[in-house]
DNA sequence: CAGGATCCCAACTGATACTG
DNA sequence: CAGTATCAGTTGGGATCCTG
């Protein structure tokens, strides 16, 4: 079956029909409040490695409870690990791995895209909402 | 400022520290649960065009109410133009702009990279997940 | 045909309190 | 320090009904 950014299709008389498939896991992640945050907080860091508390200075607004749970869903993909040091208080590190360093190159090609078409966005978003406010209706 | 992924930050003796910008707007909205779908889907069809009722027999299991939404957030943010006939039935047709149009390819090479890595993380996963389960604990 | 209005439920997120 | 547990508010999404 052919492909469109690894959802499978098929073309029938009246256009293509998708199946739900993987890659919108990953963006699904990766567009949810925190997780690009951290990644790119791991990225900039010395040996791409922070602990718990470095992560948490460095993204303001973000509660204990949000990032341990951005960290744990990373960790379960395989995109950092998570290193802890019982010793007293504790510490734990948490590590870029070899993939979610890999990761971070890939992303930055399409944000790019988004950087340099971001003013054409906004300027899109205002007509349009300075279109619905009038008593102009949409037809 | 420096920045990452079009994200300001300064970096401290104690490690970077971001600020929340535009970038993360842009993939909230590819990874909710339609919006990838329906530009994918205009992206396949001849002239980027698709009518209301093609769109939602493409995608399935899509309701009425949240690909209407769906397209409503493409339109203002210039990715998708509305164009309504007003005839007896109603006909709308939806297109991808140029900057629509500009954003699939990018977005590809993304996506690219989760295509090869989606292994790596399935496995990461049925990996962290049988770790849990048993009496071990995460420590 | 296309989509607006309404209701309802599930999931995500945040605040707070407690612990090894 | 780095969590876990619990509770409450908010949002996203689906189902249904109605209309130009």
């Amino acid at each position: 079956m052919a492909e469109i950014h690894g959802r499978p299709y098929a073309m029938t008389g009246r256009g293509p029909v998708l199946t739900p498939c993987a890659p919108h896991d990953v963006l699904a992640r990766l567009g949810d409040k925190w997780t690009i945050l951290v990644m790119s907080l791991l990225s900039l860091a010395p040996g791409n490695q922070l602990r718990f508390s470095d992560l948490r200075r460095g993204i303001r607004g973000i509660s204990q409870r949000m990032l341990t749970l951005t960290l744990r869903n990373l960790e379960r993909d395989g995109l950092l690990t998570r290193h802890y040091f019982p010793e007293v208080p504790p510490r734990v590190e948490y590590a870029l791995t070899e993939m979610g360093r890999s990761m971070l190159p890939a992303l930055e090609g399409f944000t790019a895209w988004i950087r340099s078409n971001w003013p054409s966005i906004e300027a899109a978003r205002a007509a349009y909402d300075s279109r619905g406010e009038p008593g102009a209706d949409g037809t």
